[in-house]
DNA sequence: TTCACGATTGCATTCGAATGCAGACAAGCA
DNA sequence: TGCTTGTCTGCATTCGAATGCAATCGTGAA
C-alpha cells in the first residue's frame, strides 16, 4: 500500500494524500475525508523509511546500554522506551556485551540516521566526538563526558554517598570497607569517590576492593574486606545494590548478623533491595525523573542542534531499609 | 557523505560505489580498492534507509516485550539482541504497558517495515492474523497462537511442572498450593494446568489462587493459601521464581520454615532464585538455546516466507535449590 | 462585471542506493 | 584477423513520500 494507491482510489494525487498526514497542511476538510477513508480501508499509513529518506528525520534514537542484565537496566529501558514512544520517538537498541563492540554499533547507529543517541555506556573521546562530527544529539545517562562536555543525567552520587556515609558516622561505625565497581566505571568511581572523600572529612580510612557490580562481587568483596580487616569491620558500603546483597548474603553465611554485626549499604535501590530478606539501605535513583530528562534533553537537542550541553543531577531518595545501624529519626 | 561524493572523489559512478559495498558484484579489484579508500576516508557507508526503501528489507526486527521489568526478560533481550546483531539484524524494541497497546505498536511496526517480528507478548487472534496479512514473518517467545499456528519456542512448562510435582510428591507432600500468573497469561496457564494435571494423576488436588507474576503476588499468594487451608500446606507452587521468592519471604515472615515446615517451587530459574537467602528449587529455562532458536525460526522465515510454521520446544533444567523437601539423589 | 486574494491542488523534483540493460574492452580461440 | 566470451562500467530507472512552485477555483469587494 502506497500514497499512490490511495491517490488512485480517491481519485486525487498522491501530494494530497501526503498532505492528509501531514498535520497543519492544506487539504479541503471533504477531500481529506474521502482520502482518509480509503486510507483506513487499505491499512495505509505513511512508510517511515521512505518519509526518512526526504525529511532526513527517521524518528529512531539509538539506545546504547552495556549491561541490561544488572537488574538496574532493564526499569531504565523500559521507561526510556515509554517516553520516547509518546514523543513519536522508537527505540533502536543497542545491547552491547564488550566495550569493544561500540565502535561496529556505532557503525550500525550511523546507517540507520538515528535522529540521536541515549548512551548507558562507556563512550571513548573519540567515540563522542564522532558522534558530535556528525551533529548527532547524545545524551550521556548517569556518566559524563571525559573530554567535550556533553548534555548528561546522573543521580547524584556524590549528595547519596555522603549521606549514607554520615549516617553511619553518626551511628558509630569507624572501620569501613568499599566494594567498588569495574575500575572504568563512571558511577563505581563517583560513588566510591565520594564515598571516600566523605570519609577522609571524619578523619576516616576505608579498605576499597574491586567489584564488578554483580552479586558474586559483593559476597567476594566481603571476604576480602575481612581478610584485610581481620574481621575488624563495621560497614560495607557497596558500589551498588546488587553487590550490597552479595556481602549481606555472605556475611549472614559466616554467621554475622547485618546489621548487628556490620552495616551493609548500596545504591540504586532497584526491587530486590526492597525485599524482606535484605531491606537494604540504599539511595533510591529517580529513574522516572531521570529517564523523563534524558528524552526531555535529546528531543529538545534533536529539534535545536545548538542548544548548549547541560548536566541535569538528580538527588536520590535515601530508603533507610535495615541493613545498617542508623540512627533512627535523624532524617 | 553519500555514494555519489565517493563516486566523484574516486572519478568513478554511483553503481561502482554500490557494487563495492555488495559481496560478489562485478568490481575490478584495482578500482574497488581505490573505492573503498575514498570511501573508508570519507567516513562513508551506505545509508540503511535509502537501501531498504530500495531493496525492501529494513534488516530491522520488531521485538515486543510485555512486561520488560519481569527480572526474566532482560536477560532474553540482551541475549535476542546479541544473536539478531550477529545476523545483521537490528532490534527495533516495543516495550509494552498494558495489553491495549499492541495496536498502537502494531501500527508502528508497519510504518518501519520491519522484516519480522519476534514477540514475547500477548497477541490476539485478529493481530496475529493482520501480521500473517502482511506477510510479516512472527516468531512467539513462550507463548503459542490461540488462532492459526504460528512458529514458536517455547520451554516445556509441562515436562517441568510434572518433573517438580512428581518429586514433591515422592517426597510425601500431600496437601498443595498453587500461585498462578495473570488469567491471559499463556505460561502461566500452561504451568498451572500442567501441574493441576500432574497432581490429579496422583489423585490430589491443589488450591489455586491467582497472582500478578511479581515478588508481593508471591506475598499475598501464601496468605491466602494459608487461610484457604488453614495452615494445612504442604508444598506452595508457584507460577514464576519472583512469586516463589515472594511466598518464601511471606512464610518466613510468618515463622514457617522453608522448607522444613513448607516447600516451595518455582520456575524460570533467574538470578536471584539462585541467591543464598533463596536457593529456589526450580526449573531454568535455557534462554541461551532458546532466543537462538527464535532468531533463527525467525531469519530462515525472512528468508522464505513459505516455510511451515514450527514449534520449538525446550526442556528446563531441573535446578535442584533447597527450598523444597525433595528425595536427594532422585535424578 | 472585473479584479484581487486566499485556499486548494497537482506537477515535477528530490532524498540515496540498487540493479537491469547495453556498451566498452580484453582475452581466448580457430 | 575475425569472432566469441567474459568482465567491467555507466546510464537510467526505481523505491515511496514530501514539498516548492505554479495553476486553478471560488469568493467577496470595488
Amino acid at each position: 500500500m502506497t500514497s499512490y494507491d490511495v491517490a488512485r482510489l480517491a481519485g486525487v494525487s498522491q501530494s494530497a494524500v501526503s498532505r492528509c498526514f501531514k498535520p497543519g497542511a492544506s487539504v479541503a476538510p471533504a477531500k481529506r475525508d474521502r482520502i482518509m477513508a480509503v486510507a483506513r480501508e487499505l491499512g495505509y499509513a505513511p512508510n517511515a523509511i521512505a518519509q526518512s529518506l526526504i525529511t532526513k528525520r527517521s524518528g529512531l534514537v539509538a539506545v546504547l546500554i552495556s549491561n541490561l542484565t544488572n537488574l538496574y537496566y532493564p526499569e531504565v529501558l523500559a521507561e526510556m522506551s515509554r517516553r520516547l514512544d509518546a514523543r513519536g520517538m522508537r527505540v533502536l537498541l543497542f545491547a552491547l556485551q564488550a566495550e569493544s563492540d561500540v565502535d561496529a554499533m556505532l557503525a550500525e547507529v550511523w546507517r540507520y540516521r538515528v535522529d540521536g543517541i541515549i548512551a548507558a555506556a562507556r563512550l571513548l573521546p573519540a567515540q563522542v566526538a564522532a558522534i558530535a562530527e556528525r551533529g548527532l544529539p547524545l545524551v550521556l545517562y548517569n556518566r559524563i563526558s571525559e573530554g567535550d562536555p556533553v548534555p548528561s543525567v546522573c543521580c547524584d552520587s556524590v549528595a547519596g554517598e555522603t549521606l549514607l556515609i554520615d549516617r553511619l558516622v553518626a551511628a558509630g561505625h569507624r572501620r569501613f570497607g568499599i566494594v567498588a565497581g569495574p575500575a572504568d566505571s563512571y558511577v563505581s568511581n563517583e560513588r566510591v569517590g565520594a564515598a571516600s572523600a566523605r570519609l577522609a572529612r571524619h578523619g576516616l580510612e576505608p579498605l576499597v576492593v574491586p567489584g564488578q557490580f554483580d552479586h558474586d562481587s559483593g559476597r567476594a568483596g566481603l571476604e576480602q574486606l575481612l581478610a584485610l580487616s581481620n574481621g575488624a569491620l563495621d560497614a560495607l558500603v557497596a558500589a551498588n545494590d546488587l553487590m550490597a546483597i552479595g556481602a549481606i548474603e555472605a556475611a549472614r553465611a559466616r554467621g554475622l548478623d547485618v546489621p548487628g554485626d556490620l552495616s551493609v549499604v548500596g545504591f540504586d535501590g532497584v526491587g530486590p533491595a526492597g525485599w524482606d530478606s535484605f531491606r537494604v539501605t540504599t539511595i533510591r535513583q529517580p529513574v522516572q525523573r531521570m529517564t523523563e530528562a534524558a528524552v526531555a534533553l535529546l528531543a529538545e537537542r534533536i529539534e535545536d542542534p545548538d542548544l548548549p550541553p547541560e548536566r541535569r543531577l538528580f538527588a536520590g531518595e535515601f530508603l533507610p531499609g535495615n541493613s545498617a545501624r542508623i540512627e533512627a529519626g535523624t532524617l
